[in-house]
DNA sequence: AGTATTCCGATAAAATTAGTAGGGTATAGT
DNA sequence: ACTATACCCTACTAATTTTATCGGAATACT
């Protein structure tokens, strides 16, 4: 039971356009530089964000993407739905007309974790990014 | 985000145990023909199972394994910690100092399945079969 | 023109999962 | 004691998925 590589990447680079993108377009470079993730790698995600319509790009020098939604708009699930594409949990189905008490039970698992991710926006996490170093400069003001 | 099929078969095989095995023990060939498991793969789960005591076992002809404990006290929780051995969520953690929202989104989400799994023990599991069998007998009485 | 940058498809390497092979070991029944 | 049955164990193989990498084409700015 896991999440890809892929996914964290891709919630981080939106994540990054909503705290880099005020003044315009981030490049490829940048957001790789700062999330830590592979350029080449970034490329593919970020296309699959644009096709997605999460974001959009412009091309050549001073180029790069911005965010087509707002972050209020975008929520964690929609990201991940994107990049976990394949069946989230065994659709081991009721075989030879079995009932399978299991598969219910991921069912309503799957169902908790959808909302729950659906629930959550690009907008909070920055927020909660807002709150821990709010809190931390208070230590200091302190 | 999955659950790999090593951890279904693993809960089907507990499942089996409790359902068939009143009177005495099950041997793997039974439990492989009733739940489609590959023989030779179905032979590592339990002895997974049994190292970790949750069945015990008797060799030679008549020999089988059966319930080391009662299905009311195997939880699918420590099923699926027993086969999904590895870390289930990323712990990307804070790298480089940074503090990451999504860390604490997983750990959340991760902590509800949990407890939910831990909250789901094998004897619930055989109930909802026979609610479910009984539900189906009520259909052919009438 | 030259350069920076996104776009795109193919491929490769690594990791994980799923399943096989083959033999070893205990035990019940004869 | 012999033999058949069924558990036990290690290693290996195959398939799949994940995680990238490579090379270049398209585009836009100066």
């Amino acid at each position: 039971m896991r999440v890809s590589q892929k996914t964290e990447y891709a919630l981080k680079t939106v994540l990054d356009l909503a705290q880099h993108g005020d003044a315009g377009v981030v490049s490829t470079a940048h957001i790789a530089r700062r999330q830590e993730i592979p350029v080449k790698f970034l490329e593919q995600i970020l296309i699959t964000l644009k096709n997605a319509g999460v974001v959009g790009s412009r091309r050549g020098p001073k180029g790069g993407y911005f965010l087509q939604q707002s972050p209020a708009e975008i929520t964690v699930g929609a990201i991940v739905r994107l990049t976990e594409s394949r069946p989230a949990l065994p659709n081991n189905g009721d075989a030879a007309g079995e009932y399978c008490p299991f598969a219910e039970m991921w069912k309503e698992i799957e169902e908790h974790v959808h909302d729950t991710l659906e629930g959550l926006t690009i907008k909070e996490m920055c927020r909660r990014i807002q709150e821990r170093s709010g809190k931390k400069s208070d230590a200091y003001v302190i």
